[in-house]
DNA sequence: GAAATATAATCATTTATATTCATGTTTTGT
DNA sequence: ACAAAACATGAATATAAATGATTATATTTC
């Protein structure tokens, strides 16, 4: 039986579609059980129920799925066609929801990270290996340029957390301190300060001093050594990358400052040593933040435990 | 917000399956039309109705697809995952379905055209090509070997379809002529009946007479000529293919009996001559069997009517 | 060949789900 | 400050789906 039915005007719902996930499950239980009791026993509904789901699907679309001989179904041209359909999709929709539902656990994601402390990277770096071991299903993303600062990018969500030595206490965010460590001057082993046991602003006057091409406020050399002082190094150069920063100081072109622990593991290949700046040293704290919300996605606060327990100092 | 909830034992409907059809059109029209009140309107329910249906996928999913920025939404990356998901299954089941509707009328499926009758095939041919042209989404299939007869293939659902000369009256099968036409003595041009008006029985008990490899009762020269007048032909050859055959009755190697417009198609290129069966001719009908149900479907009606316009006498 | 069994269809009723309506809250624009 | 626009919420209601009981029919078993 064939009955031409026009699905039409409905006021409520969504509008004409008719062909749901819930007909290619029906048609796969069916095809795979062989009988409507069987099938509706597999999916936990009665027969009644599973019977009338056919004859509806049936009557809206207008076409006979299964042939109805003696107390048998067997599928027809149509029915063929739509189980083939259901074989392709329907796996395709269990997978997407597995997949929603490890986001909702916090296994999967992408994790976008922002750095607004140079040195930082080469510690970040060694980080992630192990972290994608461990979350195989989480893509980490690191970025270093930000049209409105570090933390704009975070309210923005242009990133989900920020690696700064300037936390801000706000209240949709959270910082934690992931690692303390010494800002030092770089100086070329043969250099006249190499053997002392820390230098004091004045000595720099006579210095060219090198450091990450951003803002003097944001670099600690200035803002928490010279400037106190009032002092100012005979000329600022302006390099990029720590590699090639710290070449320039091991030829004795010039002294730049870093973190102890970045200058310790440098120093096994070049001519440079660390010399404490100020007598007692200028300590520093570096620090991640994320959005609190986020707290609650099991890698990014794993990520947060990651760099605690790596501390470098 | 992210709540981990679980959704569990419904004991009611179709299991655990979260992701609906109406989810996909959901999160497309939302993205489309980028508000919950303007994607509301596009898929006709009130904003109220979908902010619900988004806040119980959200819910029952456990993350949250579309983050809340003042009265604005924009997708998380969940979202942006179901979204591309939506964006690649969703055309699929509108497709699917479009492709559904075609078989509810008739205009999509696989025509199965079952032979009982030899030389039909010829004509058949004829048929197919502007049948196919004008029902492009239909596929046509002839077979012409059955176990149980071409009467049990309709039947049993083997064939759609079934050429015949001997139709079989039955409550569920439905049987219409599509061509009349004269089955005539074939022979040799040289062959000394061949300037005769007609044959009677008796002249065939000298000849070899060739068939194709059916039952004796299945071939009119048998059961309408030659066995009510008690007559066996010297010698009966069995050949499989009409090219062949003919090829025989040109050098004079027997005769056979075959539909006049066939003979006279052959007759430019071969030399054959038709001779009336008995003073009267031999009449013979051919027709198309279809199952009563089937006729609802236009691609079947239409063939009978394509059949039709091209009779053949 | 009769009884038992299995399967699907049907009907009336209950239950569940989806949608609306009325309303509240927040944000945006003037 | 105020109106308009956008989303959220709760209660009421409309729609859809599932159930339980029953019927019909075909297969199996004895």
């Amino acid at each position: 039986m064939i009955i031409f039915h026009e699905y039409m005007n409905p006021i409520h719902g969504f509008a004409m579609a008719i062909i749901d996930r819930t007909h290619l499950t029906m048609v796969l239980a069916i095809q795979e059980h062989g009988s409507l009791t069987a099938a509706a026993d597999a999916l936990h509904i009665t027969q009644s129920a599973l019977s009338h789901a056919l004859k509806k699907l049936e009557d809206q679309l207008g076409v006979t799925l299964f042939r109805r001989e003696s107390r048998k179904l067997f599928l027809t041209q149509a029915g063929e066609y739509l189980l083939s359909v259901a074989n392709r999709l329907e796996p395709q929709l269990a997978y997407a929801e597995d997949r929603l539902k490890q986001f909702a656990r916090g296994e999967r994601g992408n994790l976008r990270i922002g750095m607004e402390c140079h040195p930082c990277y080469q510690w970040l770096i060694k980080l992630v290996g192990p972290y994608l071991e461990s979350w195989p299903d989480v893509d980490v993303d690191v970025k270093q340029k930000f049209q409105f600062g570090g933390m704009g990018a975070l309210f923005g969500y242009e990133i989900d957390m920020l690696v700064t030595p300037d936390p801000l206490y706000k209240e949709e965010l959270h910082f934690e301190p992931v690692f303390d460590y010494e800002q030092v001057l770089v100086v070329n082993n043969k250099h006249r300060l190499a053997k002392t046991d820390y230098v004091n602003p004045e000595a720099l006057s006579d210095e060219v001093l090198i450091t990450y091409p951003v803002a003097k406020e944001r670099l600690d050399i200035f803002s928490l050594f010279l400037m106190p002082a009032g002092i100012a190094p005979k000329s600022h150069k302006l390099i990029e990358t720590t590699d090639v920063m710290l070449q320039m100081v091991a030829s004795g072109r010039g002294v730049t400052a870093l973190p102890r622990w970045l200058v310790e593991e440098y120093a096994e290949k070049l001519n440079i040593v660390p010399v404490r700046l100020g007598k007692k040293g200028v300590p520093k704290q570096i620090f991640v933040g994320v959005r609190k919300d986020d707290l609650a996605i099991r890698y990014i606060k794993d990520f947060i435990e990651f760099a605690k327990a790596r501390k470098k100092g």
